[in-house]
DNA sequence: GATGAATGAGTGTTCATTCAT
DNA sequence: GATGAATGAACACTCATTCAT
């Protein structure tokens, strides 16, 4: 990490050869490796390059630095996870209802925290102890913000606009009590009393939402 | 941190004389400045040393090696918080309603984080890359379970008993969100807004428990 | 050299002790037998370090990068040279007539370039490819200017004070053929012959100076 | 650079055909470019064939290694200087007088100098790091030689034959002279005090000659 | 002939830790 | 007990060079 001159510019390379993109693809997954293998001490250009299967010149020819391969690993998981939660919400898995969305979507990212633990780990904590975290975030919560529209209109408007500090608390309240459980390898992880309760909490905010925009509204 | 030989034992030398104790303070306030000041990059033992006046080989006289200095540290700031916290859910600031109590705790862990933002920020994060977090989070789970408890019995008792997994969700969403402010250095993090959505979130989920409860219990 | 991101600054450690003046010493010698040896492509820090006797934290602690070593280097060579050149100057060996002194100062240089020969060689190089040369340069430039100033003043004055341009034309050219005939590893180098085209070069050059400045003072 | 591992042998390829000769060409342009741009730091082989256009393949299909490039650029820029300096000689731009000569020839040598300044720099730098240097300045001083000698005969002889050690004297002053100023980016470099003072050395130095001959051999 | 992806030895530099004084 | 000079393993990163396509 150390001084990076170069911060999140263009790849040194862009991939247009078949063969080019493997090689990316290769030393994304080896530096997913590293990281869950050991965490994110482990993680050293050398070893992640080794894990790869390629050489340590072929990684700097496709990420400017370190940070880079990082950064890059954690878009890639996040594409993915919003996607999960994206269908999640969409459908609620069959029970299109606000609990049942919830609970889809409650199932998703409890599955997501649990396939490569420490890969996801270290890369949440490498890029919020830069400054980029923020960036990175912004279109998780923009999709969130988006999906919690959509639920929260159309005919039976279930949910008004949440504001920005609600979306956060939200959010983050939520995300916050299952990566703790992952993290603390709390044996309720895959209960279905826990399940109940994140859900609980969701439904129970939201509720309290919408009571007090009603009563602001018809306030006469 | 790199290959830390020799994990958390006992230190070195248990400061018994006064001086010994004012060593072992001054080097933990410079190591939260030099924290505060440059982040977890900076902190090296050296500049720890440097920064508290004394050498470094008095530094490792008293703590064996790098992780055992923020390992106090932290465990510092966590005793600190925890009173804090206790004293407000005691009497709420005045307000000894259920939401006069929570409140006065959001404010005294939003203040807990806010001091020396970056030192703190750095702490979590650093105890979190190793396996110590859990470890220390113990101790702030089982008060506020306790505290919990505390609330939902007694004479008036608002709330039911809390079960295993309502308290860790509880706990843990709330920290969960404000921690997340902090770490993503949100600019509503002192504002009034964000406060009461933290507020609303713990105490629409107490409703939400104290409402289930009711139902069990007089199935009318 | 690569990216040397803090230049010259205060060394990182004011050798104070007796024991920390001869690590500097060593490094700085074994910095010279390196380039010596192997001219600037062997100047790696850790084959000086190696070389030295210390280990290459060591050289670090009291040289900020490896240009800082080659700078210091440079520094000290200059200062020796210049003090001879300055002892040949005043005295002449013993001739003082401007002939005299200049000869002297011919077989100091002569003499200053074959000890050492390739060290000195990369030196130069080295500090000529930064910026710093200018800068190193200007000691021994107005130093030479002070000297040709008193050789030229006094009762008998020799000569008139010397232009900026003069100064640097008569100095160079002189060091010019003489490092000409080291690193061409010309025979005649140490030759009688070659001392009296120098000193041939250098007088001829000051009296047709002393001519048009006579002309220019007495055209009445 | 590094550990050149064939040094000096035959190019891979001679360029008999137009195209070839035009890839060689673009490839010295480039490195021109570069130096010109970044100095020898940047000179890297992949930089150059970026610049040339053309792949690094390609450039070492041309160029055994690094070095031959810079190699064969000094020499074309030798070549080049080389013929003017002839033409400035033969006809001293006018001034067929001895004075008229030397002038025309300083003035070509400075500009030969001047025009890509940092790239003419970096490669006298890059060539002497090397042992090369010497080897290429060999016919630079056998013609300057054999156009002194040329100088100083024919009808009107204005110079005795010069003996091995002032031919070599006054060649390397002039130009070492000259190559400080470049290297050291002297301000007066293209001045016309500095032109006079270059002139001043090699006349006066001739005029000394001229008189020592012709008291030796009229001793009157 | 040309390409450019891949290689990997090598370099500068940091920093946790030790131990002689 | 305190000091701080010394250590050296480890790391991020570069770039000359090769060779399969």
């Amino acid at each position: 990490m150390a001084k990076l001159r170069q911060t999140i510019e263009t790849k040194r390379r862009i991939p247009r050869q078949s063969r080019a993109a493997e090689t990316v693809a290769a030393i994304l997954e080896g530096a997913a490796q590293i990281l869950e293998t050991g965490g994110l001490a482990a993680f050293t250009t050398n070893a992640v390059a080794e894990r790869a299967g390629v050489s340590i010149g072929t990684l700097y020819q496709y990420f400017n630095n370190k940070d880079a391969v990082l950064l890059a690993l954690a878009r890639q998981e996040m594409e993915v996870a919003l996607a999960d939660v994206g269908r999640a919400l969409a459908d609620g898995g069959g029970d299109p209802s606000l609990e049942g969305r919830v609970r889809a979507m409650v199932r998703v990212i409890i599955n997501a925290f649990r396939g490569r633990q420490r890969a996801r780990k270290a890369v949440v904590q490498a890029i919020l102890a830069q400054g980029i975290g923020i960036e990175l975030m912004a279109p998780v919560a923009s999709f969130i913000a988006a999906a919690g529209a959509e639920v929260g209109s159309g005919p039976q408007a279930i949910l008004p606009a949440l504001s920005r500090e609600q979306l956060f608390v939200m959010s983050r309240a939520m995300l916050g009590a299952i990566r703790a459980a992952v993290l603390e390898e709390q044996p309720f992880l895959r209960s279905r009393a826990f399940e109940d309760e994140i859900v609980r909490l969701a439904v129970s905010y939201l509720d309290s939402i919408k009571a007090d925009s009603g009563r602001n509204r018809t306030t006469t």
